[in-house]
DNA sequence: CAGAAACTAGACCGATCAGTCTAGTTTCAT
DNA sequence: ATGAAACTAGACTGATCGGTCTAGTTTCTG
């Protein structure tokens, strides 16, 4: 269980950050603090990134890996219906949630606690996003729905209200919670021609 | 228009501070900012406030009020059935959401830049959130839902995922694909006797 | 009108922040 | 073995933070 150990000090301080960052907010953790919870020395840091803002683009970037991998490897690898494989995300979800480490989105943070008028944090946020919602749509078309663009558009607010609930109630059931509502969706979409317009 | 005009210093400290703290976080907020923003001195916010840390009190109780002045005002004066008040949230929200001055719900900003495994902003947090639920259950067990703890639980999970995706994009179309969605939930669950059986 | 309270403007303080720099140590390729 | 590069430890800097304090002005109340 030597979690720290026979890493180099660059992955070190990535780790750290990107704990330290999620459960103490960005702004709220000093770069000392990273150094200690990493173990390396305050040179290495600038050597390897620079500064605190160039290291949070790294931990958003690890973040952002992740879900890839989940929708360019884990995903495709089951073998199931895409309809299945929409739900499954829901499962990784519910691992991710359920790690001692988690807590919260790195990217809903970091939105949280920056300028939401502009800002690179905020451009970083927004591209990552189109990219993991092209994804998801790549998915819901295959699956067949009816009207993709509102199915992805619910999803993708499923998806986002399970990852605030977790963080917020420390619990990996949101992830369980999310998966039925989705099921709904995806039930009352397949299966309604038209729903009700109120379209104001 | 005149928006800041005939207020007390008081009330103009809280108004800058709620609007700094969700468009441009908490922490990355400083006391000098919200100063300038609300044309009040120095003294007079430690005179009202104490500190910064009552000042982001004092928003969230502001706050809260809101979520209260809601379920207990707002949508009891409908003249609709207990299903069709749950989704007129949804509407508020989307009111709320099309505000110039949104930049998301102070609750989940102040927890994601504040300590995720204490603090007295996990608590009240966690009070203000579980005082919501209950509205919202009685509004869910009102409507005679079949399984109300879990369409209390995803109706939740897509209002928080509402506030996000409105945070994120920008926009208050978030609102109506989240009543969208909370119609698929309603839907779901007064039509199936037994929904999957994944009990995990 | 008079006194108290509220309020303003801004100087000031100690703490802490991100980031720099120096000097010495370890690691590693050749 | 040796020299370069990576790394450590920690002193240091300038800026900024939350918060205090003083002195003078406005507003309210009786």
């Amino acid at each position: 269980m030597t979690k720290t150990a026979r890493k180099s000090p660059e992955e070190k301080l990535l780790l750290a950050a990107r704990r330290l960052f999620c459960r103490a907010g960005i702004h709220a953790t000093g770069i000392t603090r990273i150094l200690e919870e990493a173990g390396v020395a305050r040179g290495s840091l600038y050597m390897h990134y620079g500064s605190k803002e160039n290291l949070l683009k790294a931990v958003l970037d690890t973040e952002a890996n992740m879900w890839f991998h989940w929708f360019d490897q884990d995903l495709p690898a089951l073998k199931c219906s895409s309809q299945e494989r929409i739900l499954a995300l829901f499962d990784l979800l519910e691992k991710w949630f359920a790690k001692e480490d988690f807590f919260g989105c790195i990217f809903v943070n970091a939105v949280a606690e920056h300028e939401k008028d502009s800002g690179w944090v905020r451009d970083m946020a927004g591209t990552y996003r189109d990219q993991i919602i092209d994804r998801l749509k790549a998915l819901v078309v295959e699956s067949g729905a009816r009207d993709p663009d509102v199915v992805i558009q619910k999803l993708g607010l499923i998806i986002e209200g399970a990852i605030i609930t977790a963080m917020v109630t420390q619990s990996s059931q949101a992830a369980h919670i999310a998966r039925l509502a989705a099921e709904d969706v995806l039930r009352c979409t397949e299966c309604s021609p038209s729903l009700g317009k109120e379209s104001t």
